[in-house]
DNA sequence: TGCGCCCAATATGTATGCACTTTATCGGGC
DNA sequence: GCCCGATAAAGTGCATACATATTGGGCGCA
């Protein structure tokens, strides 16, 4: 809302790069593309109607951001996260909004207040609908709550990692064992509102705790991922050699 | 074009773009290049015998990184970090690496152990070196504690936030006053060796808040940067003036 | 003298072409 | 029938070319 005030002739900046990455973030997390889906270049380009070398600039920044495996000479693919990744993910996440809340904690004017709740309003109106709009949802509510700490570098690591712990969750997470939970988001709104640093910071710490224990319960849906990405916690226990897990011949 | 026998020679990849950003991150850190220092693709591609291709594809990681900053259809510049983006960077920094600590505490053999002590020897026969060089030292040090943590995303996190540090540490401490204490990172490492995890992490929380205090103390050296950089923060009240939450500037 | 406009130099934004690598297909030998 | 090597197809790695935007400087005019 706020962000489209400033607006002036500012022509539609052509940010084509900006464009695909977050068509394919939303791709990605709304588990439309599946982790280990194959993004060639080619393909990119041409249905968001721009060339090669702009799909693989996108390609390159959703590598940075973890979301795409970039291989050389080999087509990239939706990143597959490990299992042991994905509790270090979450502990990641946990102490960055952590951070957030505490900076945020007490300093929220109304407004912003009403944005938090009428995001969450919007998560319980989609509570009935597909999964995968569920977990954008809650997820988008942690990436709101970054950003109104103001801090780029901050906003950027919790988006970051949100993702992520979306991504952990479609490798992972059994239909309907993963939604966020929507009274919890509005207990931390209700907290933040009332100035309770230490309090809220408990309050996410738990939530997240909760979303990961509800996600990483068991090591369930591995039956759809390739064989290397099942065997890889049991490679992993002969890591002393610096040898690469070599997919054998299928 | 047969391979004539079993002669698989890997050869050294060719990771040019990683090449250049490793380069570049160096240069970075040990302030050969400033905050604000242009960086045109056209001399990056001659410097490195690229193409503007590859030095533009550096130049869009590094941007991720929040090392460089892209503005649209300027020239790429060493990214100026602000005085307030400097405290929460820290404060990312400090949760991070608690948790590479809580990871670390009592799982190290003893071989990483050396190779902590031995990088600490580096960085005492440094000391009386340009302070630079411990710097980027003393920020190594911090990313080889990442690294043993065997997590990619919290070694890339750790290895982020850090160089930013640096960054910030380059823009705004004044000299001598950004080492990080040789003491105390022997200390740390002896830690982690006893397996005493609470204690590390309380540890590693000094010693950081130490170091941001030492840099942090005082907005100096403001005055060696570009007009344009101390006039920021004003500027931003007049472009985004309407319903921004303003951050007092010190 | 000083202000403002126009134009060339510079640098980025993007598409395209070519070389090389990987992958899939097909035919022959065991 | 199955495995293996050759060959074609597909895809990436990279450089170059051209279009467009920004920057700096010179010229004219008040």
């Amino acid at each position: 809302m706020a962000k489209s005030s400033a607006k002036k002739k500012r022509e539609p900046a052509e940010d084509k790069v900006g464009t695909i990455c977050r068509a394919l973030r939303r791709a990605i997390i709304e588990q439309a593309l599946e982790p280990g889906a194959k993004l060639p270049e080619d393909a990119l380009g041409e249905r968001f109607g721009v060339s090669r070398t702009i799909a693989r600039q996108a390609l390159g920044q959703l590598a940075a951001e973890g979301l795409v495996e970039l291989r050389r000479n080999r087509i990239a693919v939706v990143a597959t996260p490990s299992w042991q990744e994905a509790r270090i993910t979450f502990d990641v996440r946990m102490e960055l909004e952590r951070l957030v809340v505490r900076q945020l904690a007490g300093q929220l004017n109304k407004a912003q207040l009403a944005e938090l709740k009428a995001h969450v309003d919007k998560e319980d109106a989609a509570r009935n609908g597909p999964d995968a709009i569920s977990i954008r949802l809650a997820t988008e509510f942690h990436i709101l709550l970054a950003q109104m700490t103001n801090s780029p570098i901050l906003t950027r690591y919790v988006s970051e990692v949100s993702y992520r712990c979306c991504l952990t969750l479609s490798a992972f997470s059994r239909p309907h064992s993963a939604d966020c939970g929507i009274t919890e988001h509005r207990a931390i709104i209700d907290a933040l509102a009332k100035g309770r640093t230490d309090e809220v910071m408990s309050m996410m710490h738990h939530h997240l705790d909760a979303v990961a224990t509800r996600a990483l319960v068991a090591p369930a849906k591995q039956r759809s991922q390739d064989l290397v990405d099942i065997l890889a916690p049991y490679a992993d226990e002969a890591e002393a050699a610096p040898v690469k897990p070599r997919r054998s011949a299928a």
